[in-house]
DNA sequence: GCCGGTAGTATCAAAAAGGATACCATGATG
DNA sequence: CATCATGGTATCCTTTTTGATACTACCGGC
């Protein structure tokens, strides 16, 4: 599924700009970064525990393709029952200043949205010092 | 068309990113406002002849939507040939920050996309000064 | 009278994304 | 022996997005 987001580049100005946004413009890549930046290392059930409304297969779809793009890393231990806990690598690490910049121009326009809530939340992410 | 980026606010952490990102996320709207950036203005035919691969049809949609988001602007002049003039709102220029976020990090992993040129480019959009 | 350029619409079809549901192997627990 | 939790797959279906193509009205130029 997916990986078309590397097909076309015409490379018009811009190209590298849809290139990024190609990469976290999946329904739920957004949340999931941001949980993986706020607690660097979560397991596939806690993730999804954590975001609720997701299924299975789009959590599972969803992480494969941001691993697949390398944003994050996804550790596997060889027991029963298995245990596979998800992190960002340095490149998913790098897009921090861009979910800063998205969330920054989120909270400020909210009122397009007929949004309410959300907005407070302040960013605590504990790997956003290092960027 | 579109319209569900509207739709669904669970609001979780990344809400607004999440928000923010569905604005940019169509396949050409990044193109469209990085041409809008550096040229300030430009008629329908003027952004197609610069963006060559795109259909009549998806500009016309895209802009549309950009139209509809608060990010552009569509001046009509009542005249015969028609004359439509779209241009950045502030609310679209207050983009700008996110757009070189995300080329700064297009453009240091391009090596991710199997890619070449492009990152070359420099931005020298007449209006990042004001931001 | 026909052609070109203006800025679009309308219609149909294909592809991609997302959702619902069921299923799998394993081991520990009861 | 049945059940729970782990981290998934497989299958089918619907919605959304994108693409291809044809069409419109109007005017000026040839």
């Amino acid at each position: 599924m997916a990986k078309t987001h590397y097909s076309r580049f015409d490379c018009q100005p811009g190209c590298s700009v849809e290139a990024a946004v190609s990469l976290i413009s999946g329904k739920w890549k957004c949340v999931v970064l941001w949980y993986l930046l706020e607690e660097e290392t979560l397991r596939f059930n806690e993730l999804r525990r954590r975001i609720a409304t997701i299924t299975q297969r789009m959590l599972t779809n969803q992480l494969r393709e941001l691993e697949t793009d390398g944003l994050i890393h996804r550790e596997v231990y060889a027991q029963v029952p298995p245990k596979v806990e998800y992190s960002l690598t340095a490149r998913g690490r790098e897009l921090t200043p861009i979910l800063m910049a998205l969330k920054a121009w989120g909270d400020a326009h909210i009122d397009l949205f007929g949004n309410n809530g959300t907005a407070g939340k302040p960013f605590t992410a504990a790997s956003s010092a290092e960027v």
